[in-house]
DNA sequence: CACCCGTGGCT
DNA sequence: TAGCCAAGGGT
């Protein structure tokens, strides 16, 4: 069956990433899957190894201000996940003694972590045989089972769809979940599949529907420049750089637009991101 | 469910 | 070059 090929693949395909390694524990492997949540593995990388490597464990992290986890967040890009995951590394010792919660609903419930990252902690962390649906899976599933060129927007039925090509060998089932997303991350990309080295070309879907353009909908391009994403951006950029905090003038030349500036930095300071002290100067969070 | 939330490399 | 795209989550 197409999911005991995929596993058979993947043991020769996989990348060895960091995060995989033998001895590298559910704290490790759910920092990662945060990291890597909209982030791609090579930008991730650098920084997951630095991160490890002055906080191991929930507790270190835990311990720390947000101002220090923000400028180790770096740019990996929504710094709001940095947050979340000290939030989550203090409701690990709180709630759970410091151990990372080896089930998906108690995971569900932290900070940051979905419908995707707990399952995933489960799965690569704990060695559980539970399905997971990322963007890679989706595109596979599209392709292979359904015969669609692009996969649509995420539905329930995405779960089972993935559950039903699992092998039923635990073991090898565990493994599943981990080869499928590599086969989409490798091979089943986006722009250019690479059928031609896909295990699975023969029984693939779309391709014995002779690779049909995708007719559907176009998804809807996010716009970057210009927007307060990126405003929010070079606010931080300014602040993570400043070792004391500033004055409003000091923000000025991180965006002309006056008032979209004050309502980034509004809205920073709602998300927790930026603080303002007694005297009225921002900074990262103490 | 649609939209918001960063950043940079690749085509 | 401008857009596409990347191991999503929260509201």
């Amino acid at each position: 069956m197409v999911g005991d090929t995929i596993v058979d693949w993947y043991a020769g395909a996989a990348r060895d990433l960091p995060w995989r390694r033998p001895g590298v524990d559910a704290w490790a492997v759910l920092v990662s899957e945060v990291m890597l949540q909209q982030t791609p593995v090579a930008r991730v990388e650098p920084v997951w190894r630095e991160w490890m490597d002055r906080w191991p464990t929930p507790g270190h992290l835990a311990a720390v201000a947000p101002a220090d986890v923000i400028r180790a967040w770096g740019k990996l890009g929504y710094p709001r996940r940095a947050l979340r995951l000290r939030e989550t590394a203090v409701a690990v010792v709180e709630r759970h003694g410091g151990v990372v919660p080896d089930d998906v609903a108690a995971l569900e419930a932290l900070p940051g972590i979905g419908t995707y990252t707990a399952r995933a902690v489960a799965c690569f962390g704990y060695g559980q045989p539970q399905p997971v649906v990322d963007t890679n899976v989706r595109r596979v599933v599209a392709r292979l089972v359904h015969g669609w060129a692009e996969a649509g927007n995420a539905r329930a039925a995405d779960l089972t769809d993935i559950g039903a090509l699992a092998p039923t060998d635990t073991a090898r089932a565990t493994r599943f979940s981990v080869a499928v997303m590599e086969l989409g991350a490798l091979v089943c990309v986006a722009r250019t599949p690479r059928c031609g080295a896909c295990p699975v070309r023969d029984r693939c879907a779309w391709r014995l529907a002779g690779s049909p353009v995708h007719d559907g909908p176009a998804k809807r391009v996010q716009k970057f420049a210009g927007t307060d994403r990126q405003v929010r951006g070079r606010l931080l950029d300014v602040l993570r750089a400043a070792h004391e905090p500033v004055d409003a003038a000091t923000l000025e030349p991180a965006w002309d637009d006056a008032i979209q500036r004050s309502r980034c930095l509004d809205s920073l300071l709602t998300d927790g991101l930026v603080e303002q002290t007694a005297d009225g100067l921002f900074r990262l969070p103490a």
